[in-house]
DNA sequence: TGTATTGTAAACATGG
DNA sequence: CCCATGTTTACAATAC
């Protein structure tokens, strides 16, 4: 392969289609999350997407993603239990220090690791509380777990940052900006390619790396379950709304997840962020013969140069996201959805697009005929405010927002792919909205 | 043999 | 200016 086409110097979440919804555009905008990452805490953990492969359509991914919530324990598959989940800060996650560690890497210490450096970044990723580590702290790591980068020619730090630059399964997440921590960024796992990671890292000779991240064998394997879904969910929901700092970015990505994974089942492609338009693709060994299948009938209709296309991830990566299966069928309605989006994430607040969460709803808009949808509702309301014209004045006004409602509604979940959630949403916001217009 | 992937090196930009 | 970080380009080695 020859030198790779350069690509945009704006990396960031800059997709024409995104842009147009500045909700969801801003919810895919990672980088400009504030507090991304250093806010998290033992968290949200992702509920990635799956894609639609025949190995990786089982559950298994998920299941890891579920053991992810609970330090990884997979002590009832009979595997080694290793909780890679200590808190590198020394936060309030038991920690069990490196000491703990001394798992089989160390072994060959002088020896070169078995592993890609995408296989490291991954590992070290994965074995930090936030599932997002600096730069340094992945040096960190891969130095503590691998002494053999310690004698090593100081070039591996290179391929360090060439692979987390270039390799797509890698995101880089802003700091906040309040937040000494040091510069630079941190990086996460993309959880679009976890599986093909862990998938690779299964494929790696080293038994620690199995044992460490061999998923157990899925409950109902083949199919998902929306209740067995919808706990994993719900148990994320629950532990992410206990926490009053979430990670944002986690979250965002969790909706990303969610919503990407509605995309595909209704068919109805999304363009979406394109932060991972990387030229050298790392990532396309991790693209998987469904992502293609589904790359090839699918109409996206992104922006994404055709020359870059085939190369960099924007296409690729949105077919992968529309091979993600999902749990959007499991959601009853997008105020579900959003549940999973911290509060601090969610988008409108700004007066952009406002695509008001339920939090709103509860919070101001209790009267609401369309208790699930803040976004008439405080147009709703504020019309009643001024609604000295009369109840017909004010029925109108609503039975305008209500279609200007659904459109929005609709060209967002369209967009996100969750239009079958969108019948029963409206219906019944509309049937109670009758009634309370007989009231 | 060609292609894809991965590793490595180096240049450069940016920011602390 | 130095250093860390991040990006980009280039090339080599390797596997398939």
């Amino acid at each position: 392969m020859g030198p790779i086409i350069g690509m945009t110097p704006e990396k960031r979440a800059e997709t024409p289609g995104a842009e147009k919804f500045a909700g969801l555009s801003q919810i895919y905008k990672m980088g400009s999350l504030p507090e991304a990452v250093d806010a998290a805490r033992p968290k949200a953990t992702l509920v990635d997407s799956e894609p639609a492969d025949d190995e990786l359509t089982n559950l298994n991914w998920l299941h890891e993603s579920t053991n992810l919530l609970t330090n990884f324990s997979f002590g009832s598959e009979g595997l080694p239990i290793v909780s890679p989940l200590y808190d590198i800060e020394g936060d309030d996650v038991p920690s069990l220090g490196p000491s703990c560690y001394q798992n089989p890497e160390k072994i060959s210490a002088t020896s070169k690791p078995p592993y890609s450096f995408s296989l490291l970044i991954y590992m070290a990723i994965e074995h930090s509380t936030n599932k997002c580590l600096p730069v340094k702290e992945i040096y960190s790591w891969i130095l503590d777990r691998f002494p053999y980068f310690a004698t090593a020619p100081t070039g591996w730090k290179n391929s360090v940052r060439n692979n987390l630059s270039l390799n797509k399964c890698f995101q880089k997440v802003e700091r906040s900006h309040g937040k000494v921590n040091g510069k630079g960024s941190l990086w996460c796992v993309n959880p679009e390619y976890k599986p093909n990671l862990m998938q690779a890292l299964q494929k790696q000779p080293s038994s620690s790396a199995l044992t460490f991240y061999t998923p157990p064998a899925s409950p109902q394997s083949g199919s998902l379950s929306p209740h067995y879904l919808s706990s994993v969910l719900t148990q994320n929901q629950v532990r992410t709304l206990k926490e009053s700092d979430i990670d944002a970015a986690t979250a965002m990505m969790l909706l990303n997840t969610s919503i990407e994974q509605g995309i595909l089942e209704c068919e109805k492609p999304l363009p979406l962020k394109t932060a991972m338009q990387k030229k050298r693709s790392y990532g396309n060994a991790f693209n998987h013969p469904s992502a293609m299948r589904l790359q090839e009938s699918d109409s996206l209709a992104t922006s994404i140069d055709p020359k870059e296309d085939h190369n960099y991830s924007a296409s690729s990566m949105a077919a992968q996201r529309c091979a993600s299966r999902s749990s959007m069928s499991s959601l009853s309605s997008v105020d579900e959805v959003y549940e999973f989006i911290p509060k601090s994430s969610h988008v409108g607040s700004d007066g952009s697009e406002g695509f008001h969460s339920e939090e709103d709803t509860d919070v101001d808009y209790e009267d609401d005929p369309l208790g699930d949808s803040g976004f008439a509702s405080q147009a709703c309301a504020d019309t009643s405010e001024k609604g000295r014209s009369g109840k017909k004045m004010r029925k109108q006004s609503c039975q305008e927002i209500d279609e200007e409602l659904k459109e929005a509604a609709g060209s967002l979940l369209h967009l996100a792919g969750i239009r079958t959630c969108l019948g029963s949403l409206i219906s019944t916001a509309k049937t109670q909205n009758q009634k309370l217009r007989k009231k």
